[in-house]
DNA sequence: CTTTTATATCGAAGCGTTTCGATACCCTGT
DNA sequence: ACAGGGTATCGAAACGCTTCGATATAAAAG
């Protein structure tokens, strides 16, 4: 169609100097009413946008940010990062900077696998969701650029942080399923190796201690931990392990709601009703935990949150470069479904 | 640390002239043996990388692409498109390019609501994947931007298209489900507003025709089609909508594997033995498809090279502007897993 | 009525690249 | 010995924008 309009353009057509379109659309220095009125007219008339590179070249920012993710986290186990990424975006976009995304294998060897954006400077700043490599973490930090963590944890390196209330969540889940009068509760999970994974599992022991069960906090016969990365198929083999230690446990604790799920079906496949005969717990509250049969009761993580959190967190850093370190600490909230339910249903048979 | 390095710098410390660099950055017209090498060492050394907004203000083109999806595709519904984008990208990285990811919402109001990198000119093509608002295809079109269309079909206007053969896949499935003795076939599904159901859905009344068996195919007291999103609770209420009715049938093709997953749950639930009462078969081939019990015997899509083919399919319309449009149909294949092993299973029984 | 001060506009430099001639060299072939 | 062509290098313009003075006018202050 027509060529590409520039300042230049617009200058022209609205009878003023390049550097009087670039005044209105700035906003910055002095203007009259009368101009302003003029040049944002021909502006729209021809529906100008000025080009993003040249903007750069002079600010020397870049007006992108770098979203890291494990491919395996992006599109492999569940909808969790999906979510965080959309928060983000939608924070980004407030911002007028655009996501960069890539994904990142579970090698990484530093200069190679390196995104590409970090190599050429072409990211302000970057989010990291989920676990990844460590030697990513170790390669961006010397970068001297500024980085946020979502939901991981570099084992040596300080980073800005945002993370998830893990402990107290698991506490939550907990207190609740005592509160239901449940006593010998076991907990199941993959990928224990995750932090965040760890943290659910103390939160889940500490909570048992303070309720004077540390003996079922300590009974490693009633935790089923591997490192795999989590899926339903972990989660029915947690529970058919336990099952089939012939320990008695009437409730269940899962790492995540994928593990949920997989306990949720392999006790309906050995007759056992939930909540009837067993309590189960997830954690995440992901979209299908109000898509099984019972409805699961879970942890809920506000997963667009953590996106939003870490783009702010993020620009703060770029506001203030040398600030020192920001954590930020996101919160859970149980959701009470019908997986948890023995008292509420007993209640419900009697009325 | 340092302050950015710029080409100056390294012809500079090189003792050459910018462009002697920059003809070594390209490897475009004629640089000595001895430079070169020179020249390359002291970037190495340096570990400079061009600005890429430098270069893009002379080129004019941008590196970037845009990748759009819907909110609901990206983190609501299934895996499905996150694969897609984690093609797209890896794809895109071999080309050097960046993706610029932005979701939209399920309403679009022209102007405001139209992705940025749009409006600003940040991309040099565009993607977009699933099913998205009308308008946004319409916006983009006249845009004169080269942009393709993953699993998606405006229904007047002629777009590039990366498209699953559906129609292929879903006969398929009933070619499939009558090889091992099924007859009554129902189909169960959501989201028939979107194309790619309704191929599925005619593959599958095509291949019943085919085999003669038309009065199924014609039969609507066995097929479920609700406008609804496909979800899991989709495919629960059709499959009990189906059997409320009392029509007779012995197994079920579903729109995809959320609804199956559906489907599953809710026959256990009445219980109904699968495979040995009703055989399901599923679409997408997603992860949990895997993890299901009975595992699912789906349709494989191949997320990955839908993300792959419309990126090399955007290149071919940069490289090649105004060469008219672009079809691309990517095949499926039938992944036989336990759900609809009826005869199998009675081998096995017998031997 | 002159001196400040605030307001309005503009020209030009500069951001970090690529690329288009221009220049200079060294061979070859005649 | 000289035209011509391949090889090697460089200077300068251009890409589209922001921003820093400079200049000019009008309003406020002395």
């Amino acid at each position: 169609m027509m060529a590409k309009m520039t300042i230049k353009d617009m200058a022209r057509l609205a009878g003023v100097s390049v550097s009087t379109v670039s005044l209105v659309l700035s906003n910055h220095g002095y203007v009259s009413a009368k101009t302003r009125r003029r040049v944002e007219r021909i502006i729209a008339k021809h529906n100008y946008h000025p080009r993003q590179s040249a903007r750069n070249l002079v600010s020397g920012r870049t007006g992108n940010m770098g979203f890291i993710i494990s491919d395996i986290h992006l599109s492999g186990t569940e909808f969790f990062y999906s979510r965080v990424l959309l928060g983000a975006e939608l924070e980004a976009r407030k911002k007028d900077y655009y996501l960069l995304v890539t994904t990142v294998g579970d090698t990484f060897q530093p200069p190679q696998d390196a995104p590409r954006f970090l190599k050429g400077g072409d990211v302000d700043g970057v989010i990291i969701a989920g676990s990844v490599p460590e030697e990513l973490v170790s390669y961006i930090h010397p970068l001297n650029i500024p980085y946020v963590l979502v939901d991981y944890k570099h084992p040596s390196i300080d980073s800005n942080l945002v993370q998830i209330e893990n402990h107290d969540g698991a506490c939550q889940a907990v207190e609740h399923l005592l509160r239901h009068g449940y006593r010998r509760i076991a907990f199941v999970g993959g990928s224990c190796r995750h932090a965040s994974i760890r943290e659910r599992f103390r939160g889940y022991q500490s909570a048992l201690h303070q309720a004077g069960l540390s003996e079922v906090a300590q009974d490693d016969s009633l935790h089923f931990l591997v490192p795999e990365e989590t899926t339903a198929l972990i989660g029915a083999r947690g529970i058919n392990t336990l099952l089939d230690r012939a320990v008695q446990f009437d409730a269940v604790v899962c790492a995540n709601d994928t593990t949920a799920l997989g306990c949720l079906n392999a006790l309906q496949e050995r007759g056992l009703d939930v909540p009837g005969d067993m309590a189960v717990i997830g954690f995440d509250d992901i979209r299908y935990a109000t898509e099984t049969k019972p409805l699961l009761t879970t942890v809920h993580v506000p997963k667009l949150e953590l996106g939003v959190q870490a783009v702010r967190l993020l620009f703060e850093c770029l506001e203030n470069p040398g600030g020192g370190l920001y954590h930020r600490s996101i919160g859970t909230e149980l959701m009470v479904r019908e997986s948890t339910s023995r008292v509420l249903a007993e209640t419900g048979a009697a009325v």
